[in-house]
RNA sequence: GCUGGUGUGGCGGAAUGGCAGACGCACGGGACUUAAAAUCCCGAGGUGGCAACACCGUGUGGGUUCGACUCCCACCACCAGCACCA
């Protein structure tokens, strides 16, 4: 058999008829299977992609066979830096650039045979898709949850780009690798901290692997204890947060980050300012990288004449300024406690300040006293009055009281979660749908007006200044206010790319609905996605940020449900054959393509998903294709041995296989789900009669995995009805075997295995065990204490 | 340092607390062939032994159990993320 020519024929039928297309308000359940749809780079599909569509389409063939109405769409995340920088290089549009990329990979993706529903396809760069992003963000500009403000962000000297802190994880671009500086810059802000405890809360709702759940848990990084309001001798007042109240009498200084706006008010009666000044000086010099990296050796200045007061007990203590307190976490200002933290006892040792030990049980010569030692563990506070003698547990509750009847404080939660910097100045994004007007500040494009289309530009290089190349379009920045018809400017700054992945899997549901991003009734039909495949590194980004729009929209009345994705899993990441990672510097990448073209689809998608668990990282092998391709061949040469009957002459085995395959699909464990093809392969081969009804079942098991081969096979045999409908199902007693080998132990050794009938009663089965030869012998002379049977497994008898 | 994850043959990997190593790769032997490729058959965790067989084996050390790759405690190594988070 050619497989190629099977392949292009079966993929030219199912196109014709098709076979994958998603029905709006179908009877039957509906299925939803999400992929994260690629960003078309001009290299191709990568080995990124193409197991995941070959997991997640699996599972959609398997399911439709099972009577689902299954939605498996596909789109493109088309809008970024790599197109736009392939277009200044290059000189082409990144429309058109866009356009060829999206080709390619479509004939890529189709050549793997892919069931996706391409009459839903989507592309963020759409006009019509954009249309919606926009109409979304004018959603949160009015909201008030869409805002301006100068930031000091993570800027790429090179890319000329400001980048949030996700995309610059490591004081290094994302995109360029360019160590990144710190730079003022006015920037739109999503404000996503306030929905941190929504998005917390929300995860209870989902089915999200635990790791997963626990990795936004730590990103969104709530913690809960007490903003304490304390003051200046100067009457200057100040807020800092502590986890630990306990320890309030223990303070012996603060510290406020060199930021904190305190600093420059009291410019004049701090006696040291100039000291202080350099201090901060060579603060804003760092990035935050190495402000961060160049840590462990504690520095800072004290805030000479200033001191602060305790408020739970007035004591005067000396106030400094230290980077280690971080403007952007919390107040920006702490209270310290050198007896119970480490980080204030190195600080303390360094300026030589005193310490007051509060809570018994540690020994502050030697070392701090801290919360992870002392919690949980019935010590009690010290020198605290009245509080003296309560426990921690009841110090904390008790002070949080106190504090909170004398307005000194309240209990809080603080999440380390910060908003979103949603600028980019840059040119391949969608626009950011506001005017400025003199007279009436920012102003929202009237929805009638969307889209604002992105205009033609001669260079997509931004401005020198890192304005967007959009600035330089004049008759494109000068308009009319909406408001009041006076002059206005665009804003020329554009969305970041994570944007238009915010809210894609609503589209699908209603691509080309030109009223609404999605017809409301189709999203209640549709619901939630079911299973959501994607990459690990997307984890706290992009699903944080698809989970805060989706809850934006149920919180408007926007959407039917508040949690966009039911399940979600990730497939390991691909490593180069040696177990290092695969990368363009590297020049170790594989081309999945190359599969496609050397062994056919079917062989390719067998063995990329043979290549071992699907969900943890393994090196790329080519070593599973032939293996897959021979049982391909195998089961086609089988198919001359099949006789007729409409009756499963294997039926164990038959039985057996249904039962594993369709498991291992459920769980991901396409692997073994081959594995168990293979083992029943053989025993077809090797069976002496093999009816057309077994050979169906194993064409049905094949179909998912190896859509075109199986699909051709069972229409040569002529088959009634079609290979992807009425996925095979067994009956229980068919698992049964009655005469079955197990191993006999004595005392948890094994002796010898024995075959026994599984119909017997348990005690007979023992009973027959022990005139087994080899047992009766070691039986000689002992006493039997006691037998155990486990069902077709074990014997283990206990003698003494 | 913190958080999450992973440790099983030469390799990828299997094992609802019940016969460790399924299924493959690579390897060895054989069949077919002038030969090779392809295909098919057989073998195979390690050590010792001609063999029957014995002993040892799932990162390390303990524990629970008739029985532990699996559960519990402590530790080690590696990978990833975060990193002075108050």
């Amino acid at each position: 058999m050619n497989f190629r020519e099977v392949e292009k024929k079966w993929q030219n039928i199912w196109e014709k008829e098709q076979r994958f297309k998603a029905i709006d308000f179908d009877d039957k359940p509906k299925y939803y299977i999400l992929v994260e749809f690629p960003y078309p780079s001009g290299a191709g599909l990568h080995v990124g992609h193409t197991p995941n569509q070959i997991a997640m389409d699996i599972i959609a063939r398997k399911k439709r066979a099972q009577g689902y109405n299954v939605l498996y769409p596909i789109g493109w995340d088309a809008f970024g830096l790599p197109t736009e920088n392939y277009a200044i290089k290059n000189g082409v549009s990144p429309v058109e650039a866009t356009k060829r990329n999206i080709e390619n990979f479509k004939r890529q993706i189709k050549s793997l045979g892919i069931s996706f529903d391409w009459s839903r396809e989507i592309n963020t760069t759409d006009e019509n898709y954009y249309k919606w992003t926009q109409w979304i963000f004018l959603q949160f500009f009015k909201k008030g949850l869409a805002y301006k403000a100068t930031v000091n962000i993570n800027w790429c000297p090179k890319c000329k780009i400001g980048l949030s802190n996700e995309e610059s994880e490591g004081g290094v671009c994302e995109r360029c690798g360019t160590p990144t500086i710190q730079k003022p810059k006015t920037q739109w802000m999503l404000k996503m901290s306030a929905y941190a405890e929504k998005l917390l809360q929300g995860l209870d709702e989902t089915r999200f692997w635990e790791n997963i759940k626990t990795m936004q848990r730590n990103w969104i990084g709530k913690s809960e204890g007490t903003l304490l309001h304390c003051s200046l001798e100067t009457g200057d007042l100040f807020d800092i947060f502590t986890t630990c109240i306990e320890t309030i009498y223990g303070i012996t200084y603060f510290v406020l980050a060199p930021e904190h706006p305190l600093v420059e008010k009291l410019k004049d009666k701090i006696e040291n300012y100039d000291e202080v000044l350099k201090y901060i000086e060579k603060t804003q010099r760092k990035t935050e990288f190495e402000r961060t990296q160049l840590i462990k050796e504690k520095s800072g200045c004290q805030l000479k004449g200033i001191y602060a007061i305790n408020p739970i007990n007035g004591h005067k203590v000396p106030v400094f300024i230290s980077d280690y307190v971080l403007a952007n976490y919390g107040t920006g200002a702490v209270m310290a406690v050198p007896a119970h933290d480490e980080r204030d006892y190195d600080f303390a040792k360094l300026f030589n300040l005193p310490m007051i030990e509060v809570i018994s049980g540690g020994n502050i010569k030697e070392r701090a006293f801290e919360k992870g030692e002392y919690l949980g563990k019935n010590c009690k506070l010290l020198n605290s009055d009245k509080f003296t003698g309560l426990t921690v547990e009841e110090a904390k509750d008790s002070l949080n009281k106190y504090l909170e009847e004398n307005k000194l404080g309240q209990k809080i939660a603080t999440y380390k979660m910060r908003d979103w910097v949603f600028s980019r100045q840059r040119y391949w994004g969608e626009p950011v749908p506001l005017v400025y007007c003199e007279k009436c500040g920012w102003v929202a494009i009237p929805e009638k007006d969307l889209p604002v289309t992105l205009p033609k530009v001669d260079k997509y290089h931004p401005t020198d200044d890192g304005e967007s190349p959009l600035s330089r379009i004049d008759d494109w920045v000068n308009t009319t206010c909406p408001c009041c018809g006076g002059k206005a400017k665009r804003e020329t700054d554009v969305m970041p790319n994570w944007a238009g992945s915010s809210w894609y899997w609503l589209r699908y549901m209603d691509p080309n609905n030109n009223k609404a991003f999605a017809d409301f009734e189709k999203m209640k039909y549709w619901g939630k996605v079911d299973i959501y495949n994607g990459g690990g590194e997307h984890v706290t980004r992009h699903l944080l940020y698809a989970r805060f729009w989706h809850k934006f929209l149920y919180d408007n009345g926007f959407v039917p449900f508040s949690e966009p994705f039911d399940r979600r899993v990730q497939q390991g990441i691909i490593l180069a054959a040696d177990g290092s990672k695969m990368s363009k510097s590297a020049g170790n990448t594989v081309d999945p393509m190359l599969y496609v073209e050397k062994y056919g689809a079917d062989v390719a998608r067998l063995g990329q998903m043979f290549m071992g668990d699907y969900v943890e990282a393994k090196p790329w092998r080519e070593d599973t294709m032939k293996p897959c391709e021979k049982l391909l061949n195998r089961i086609v040469a089988l198919k001359d041995k099949v006789q007729k009957g409409d009756y499963r002459n294997n039926k164990n085995i038959v039985a057996l296989s249904i039962k594993d395959i369709d498991e291992d699909i459920e769980n991901l464990k396409f692997n073994t789900a081959i594995s168990q093809i293979m083992v029943l392969t053989t025993a077809l081969e090797k069976a002496e009669l093999v009816t057309d009804e077994d050979f169906k079942v194993l064409l049905k098991l094949l179909n998912p995995f190896a859509p075109h081969i199986s699909e051709e096979l069972w229409v040569e045999k002529g088959y009634i009805g079609r290979i992807d409908e009425n996925w095979p199902t067994y009956d229980e007693k068919d698992l049964v075997v009655n005469i079955v080998e197990i191993a006999v132990q004595i005392n948890s050794k094994i002796i010898t295995r024995v075959n026994i009938d599984t119909s017997l009663e348990e005690k007979d089965i023992i009973k027959n065990v022990q005139s087994d030869e080899k047992i009766a012998k070691a039986l000689q002379n002992k006493q039997i204490i006691k037998s155990i049977y486990v069902p077709n497994r074990i014997i283990n008898i206990i003698v003494k």
